[in-house]
DNA sequence: TCAATACGATACTATAAGTACCCAAATGCG
DNA sequence: CGCATTTGGGTACTTATAGTATCGTATTGA
């Protein structure tokens, strides 16, 4: 059961099961709008533990049905919201030091000035939970890394890094690094952005 | 209202408030081992979001108004709980990265055989709700990562890396590479350890 | 006209964390 | 001894919210 036909898909995003059909009254688009517009505008209030459904219901004008009819858990919701907002930039400074810091930069200034790091533990805690939910989730981390791990190739490609180094590892140390900072304290700001980036770049750095 | 008197502490861990005083019936440490025991063998049954409170109280044979007179949450009695295991051996090994290796390899393996994974990952969301939670939290984290910080010193003071190098630093990036995957996927098993453990002593050691 | 789906409204279920209160049992102090 | 103080078991309760169920109506394609 539950054989997905060969029919065309055309709406973008929030086709929870690959419903080819036609038929029926179509879903709204503005309806998916309205809620995940609510969605951001009430956890940027809120957080994730201080979002509630209802109340995202209530802003949207539409109810609660409808929001599971599109997104069958908070989380799934959240994630939807997320998915929706900008990734950073991918700005070319010319170096590789100054890219990650940039980057990096950017990343710690939005997480002290929004709930995203409430979210993403929030995420995390539930791809524990729920195994699914990783194949939601696990794209979208890697796809918002994605930005960081071609600073990288560009460092290989110039020169500044030696041919045998991995982006994704690097990525994923630097990156990482300042998630544990986040998530666990230590504090992460411009300077310790700074310093990590420095220490990273002069280590994996070619001899010059 | 609320001053710590100068009264001597004698109990070792839950006394939530540092209440000096000492009339009244004192509480059975029996009584916090028989919780403690309790919390961590239906965590290790269920996880985090599987442990019930009240069945903890049940399988340790107490009521729920003594586990809550010691812990005021589930969160921080899952923390109490972690608490009272081992951490990772502190082994010398006699280089980095073997040291590294070991350690880290021992706590992808625990990370593969125990829910520590969404424990950590549900202790970070509660941290990001409640502020106060950190000053519990971060220690924890903090000390459990001393054995990694204490081997990288010993290399330091081997000369295997530079006297310029920060233990903290260094470990916080390969903790935090492995953190990241085991949250957000790609995966940390013995091969990815060995993996960054090698690219990071080669980086940061000192050149032969 | 009809099947199929979306949508609003509303009520409901289920669940579990945390609270309140009672009474009995220890303990130290005067 | 007896009183204040605190622990502890028992138990019922409150509270809060995610998710479900249902019904009537609206909108679409055939």
């Amino acid at each position: 059961m539950d054989r997905e036909g060969a029919k065309k898909v055309r709406s973008q995003m929030p086709q929870t099961r690959a419903d080819a059909r036609n038929a029926g009254r179509p879903r709204d688009p503005l309806t998916d709008e309205a809620i995940i517009a609510a969605t951001l505008a009430l956890i940027v209030e809120s957080g994730f533990e201080g979002l509630r459904v209802g109340d995202v219901a209530d802003r949207a004008g539409v109810s609660k049905a409808t929001m599971y009819r599109r997104w069958p858990t908070k989380h799934d919701l959240v994630l939807a919201a997320l998915r929706t907002t900008p990734p950073l930039e991918d700005i070319d400074r010319g170096s590789l030091r100054r890219d990650l810091k940039a980057a990096f930069t950017r990343f710690v200034e939005v997480a002290a000035t929004t709930p995203v790091i409430g979210l993403l533990t929030a995420l995390a805690a539930e791809r524990q939970r729920r195994s699914e939910f990783a194949e939601e989730l696990d794209p979208f981390i890697q796809e918002r890394m994605q930005p960081i791990v071609a600073a990288i190739e560009r460092a290989v490609e110039r020169g500044e890094l030696s041919q045998a180094t991995s982006p994704r590892m690097l990525a994923d140390l630097i990156g990482g690094a300042i998630l544990l900072r986040l998530f666990f304290g230590g504090g992460a700001d411009r300077r310790s952005v700074t310093r990590l980036v420095d220490a990273v770049v002069t280590a994996f750095g070619v001899e010059r």
